[in-house]
DNA sequence: GTCTATATCTCGATAGAC
DNA sequence: GTCTATCGAGATATAGAC
């Protein structure tokens, strides 16, 4: 997840243990919830070292959260690069998102509290300057896959968003969810692929020319 | 939202006031972020008279979100009951939820703090003790559309699943949604006519026998 | 680079006058 | 019921020794 980056084999040992801890507690509890203190806890090293490598809890966040979505949109281009048909393409897309949830659910936390606070650093990165990538790697999936007839005619905007949700609602749900079932919050091989099953059947049945 | 509760009529203005924009800054902010000076003063009034009124900021959490799941599971029922086809109880759910949420996106982010930190109010108002009452509702209506036939037969939680992440998605990510099309941060009838169409058609034919 | 000690600030909660 | 003033816990951040 945060390995993703370009830059991560630079950084020394405490740094990677910190932007690891930072993910965690930011993700459980958003960035005004998570404490400085818990991060340090969790990376093993004292409190004023995080304000020697990251200044602030700030910046720490920003941190975090730029590698995060570096590795989002690495993610996704690579899952489509990896099958030629829609229907493969789909599953894979399901497959790989999900899965990379599932083994770190805080990332979800991390993209919904920024986006509950009005997304102000994540706007920034994925804003039109930088072109967003993944999202728009996206997007034009679904138009080229419109156009050359694969799938019914559809917006691309709202399918995409569709899909973000279906699997994003997987983890944020989870604690209650698992309240019917509670099989479901072990996240084993069996649950992740009954996920990617019914979600890939009821897309692709949704999306039929 | 909050005045579906039976008991709202019986309580003063201040009661009201409080309760409405304590639902405000938790949804914005959930329980650790939100301040107690803030929701005073949203409200309009002292912040002593937050203590006066509800102890202390747990027990006012505790209150907004029994009212706001008091008014999910009722609306799930009025949707239910005011239709008889599964496409039209389908179309009228989207809708009743969709329109819910966008009136009040605040409701949203409640309900994905509370998740996120394990959900230990919700857990308990929602749990088998309680019956459940909206979600298990949800369920039964789908198994029984399969048993009737109606539609394939489909796993009611993994749909169930789906059904609530594609339209609480729809207000979590507007921020960076509306970076792509901004007209959708309005929230006008047309765009959410578009929302509803959009999911009605996907599920619809998703789910066809 | 690392750690202790501490300054500074913010927040939830309460006391007590009216 | 309402407000001002304040306490005390706990947070970020920094100073300064090693």
């Amino acid at each position: 997840m945060l390995t993703d980056h370009p830059s991560y084999t630079s950084l020394s040992d405490a740094e990677k243990a910190i932007l690891d801890a930072a993910l965690t507690e930011f993700g459980r509890a958003g960035l005004p919830g998570a404490r400085m203190q818990d991060i340090a806890d969790r990376a093993g090293i004292n409190k004023a070292m995080l304000h020697y490598y990251f200044r602030s809890k700030d910046k720490l966040y920003e941190e975090v959260l730029t590698r995060v979505v570096e590795s989002f949109m690495t993610s996704i281009e690579a899952a489509l690069d990896s099958e030629d048909t829609f229907s493969a393409q789909l599953r894979a897309l399901l497959d790989a998102y999900l899965r990379a949830h599932m083994s770190r659910p805080e990332v979800v936390g991390l993209w919904v509290n920024e986006n509950l606070n009005g997304a102000p650093v994540a706007r920034r990165l994925l804003g039109p300057e930088r072109g967003a990538r993944g999202p728009r790697r996206l997007l034009c999936w679904i138009e080229d896959a419109v156009r050359e007839g694969h799938i019914r005619p559809v917006d691309p905007l709202q399918f995409m968003i569709t899909f973000l949700g279906s699997v994003v609602i997987y983890m944020i749900g989870m604690p209650m969810f698992s309240t019917f079932r509670p099989e479901l919050a072990r996240g084993g091989e069996e649950e992740i692929r009954a996920r990617v099953d019914h979600l890939h059947t009821l897309f692709y049945h949704g999306l039929k020319p």
